[in-house]
DNA sequence: TTGGTTACCTGATCTGGATCAAGTCGCCGC
DNA sequence: GCGGCGACTTGATCCAGATCAGGTAACCAA
């Protein structure tokens, strides 16, 4: 089993004093999209042992190495511990299409179910840790835990509607300050600041995602910026004006 | 129980002799998202008998009801059994987003699971009979009958799948080429014709879904046909050239 | 040091599709 | 018949964002 050891800039460190080592899996897992489920929040303590033994920890993959590529058997899914993993499609033309990115807690690889077939690649964006959960094993469980059956079902209906947000006709100010707001929110919801982000992905990889040309991002970030809504120093991101980009943002968010 | 009426144009109905009454229930299932569970191939007769007493046929409704509104509490998904649904969101603005359209024995409502509240409006496009399944006793069933649970989970899977595609930049005729194949797909799925599909809905609702104003949807059909790829009549088209289509789609369906 | 590479920014120009503005056509009620 | 209405089409114009074309700055290797 790999020890947790973060490598992230202290910013994307959750604020504890102490997180080195397995002391810390607790922490993790209480972030984790199975937190509860792994924590066993009332749950049928023999079941719960299989679901830890289920996990396995990964050992921590580099910048650019691919968790699973498209076309891949489906037989897992993976929840990030560390670092920041992105999903994308090549299409016939060759061309990048970045379906998503994924914190610390969150779960990748669910949409290879329908074909079981990964239908996209997951690659790390920096150094990454996972936790694999085979998926056979998990939906055996599932069916003796109907929280973990409960969890995998919303999970799924959560990446619908989201990918149903993005689907919509925005502007380009709109998709950038949804994906501003949403990365805080799901920054905020790990325990990590929500107003100092660090954009581990490129700035092709953002306009690739929102479906704009990475020049437009570049121009959006900058006026963002004049008009005092954000502060930009590199990859670093700061919100400055929360309230003002979740407005921006509200037609996209539905929030 | 109501009875299966077809008030389909006849190039909707399947093509069989006696659709009529509750012969065709079996004809009917075996088309349905959930036909293999509910024919029972092969699965405990018990949680079967179970199955299909959950299942409720709603009286007809007509063209512009409701089927649910958006932020009602979510507790059943519904399978088409005749007609077309749409499905659509209204955002601060008041703007029409339209997320989907659902042929008979497709599968509605999945994305409230999420909330537990509907994130959409599901609308009926003519006259509609659905099947309902209250979505408490499906997960109790799922966690015994695993082949439920599957097809829950698949069904999920590919809608975030067919999601992410649409959420592409693909261009105008890439995006309706798409629409017209996925259709013709779905409707052979179903036992339809592959070639000859009845759009029930109006130009505006296809232009919303593919996020086109509805002059470019009135104008890229007009070129289609120039082109002999299709025979546009009213709502009535015919994909001539079904090979040249999927090329221009394959982009966006990845196939 | 230089030269190459990668990421990013910024200005000038171009264009696909939106928007605006008339149309036509079929349908329903009177 | 006629008028009104909603769905659709078609043409003319416009514009947000893509594309093209240089930039700069940081970093690494030789």
């Amino acid at each position: 089993m790999v020890h947790f050891v973060s490598l992230q800039p202290s910013f994307l460190r959750r604020p504890s004093p102490d997180d080195q080592g397995d002391g810390d899996a607790l922490r993790f897992c209480s972030t984790c999209a199975f937190g509860r489920a792994c924590l066993g929040d009332g749950y049928d303590k023999r079941a719960l042992e299989d679901l830890h033994c289920l996990v396995e920890h990964t050992s921590p993959m580099h910048a650019g190495e691919e968790v699973f590529r498209c076309g891949q058997p489906f037989n897992a899914i993976y929840a990030v511990r560390a670092g920041m993993v992105k999903t994308r499609r090549i299409d016939e033309q060759g061309r990048e299409q970045v379906l998503g990115f994924f914190l610390p807690g969150e779960l990748v690889g669910l949409n290879g179910l329908y074909s079981s077939r990964y239908p996209c690649d997951a690659v790390a964006l920096d150094t990454v840790t996972l936790c694999r959960f085979a998926f056979s094993a998990l939906s055996v469980m599932a069916t003796r835990l109907p929280a973990i059956q409960q969890t995998l079902l919303q999970l799924m209906s959560k990446d619908i509607v989201n990918a149903a947000l993005l689907a919509g006709d925005y502007s380009a100010d709109e998709r950038l300050a949804a994906f501003l707001v949403n990365l805080s929110d799901r920054f905020a919801e790990r325990g990590y600041s929500p107003t100092r982000l660090y954009l581990m992905m490129s700035r092709s990889d953002i306009a690739n995602y929102l479906r704009l040309a990475p020049e437009t991002v570049s121009r959006v970030l900058r006026r963002f910026q004049d008009e005092a809504l954000i502060a930009v120093e590199k990859r670093e991101v700061t919100l400055i004006a929360l309230e003002r980009l979740q407005h921006l943002a509200r037609c996209v968010l539905q929030s």
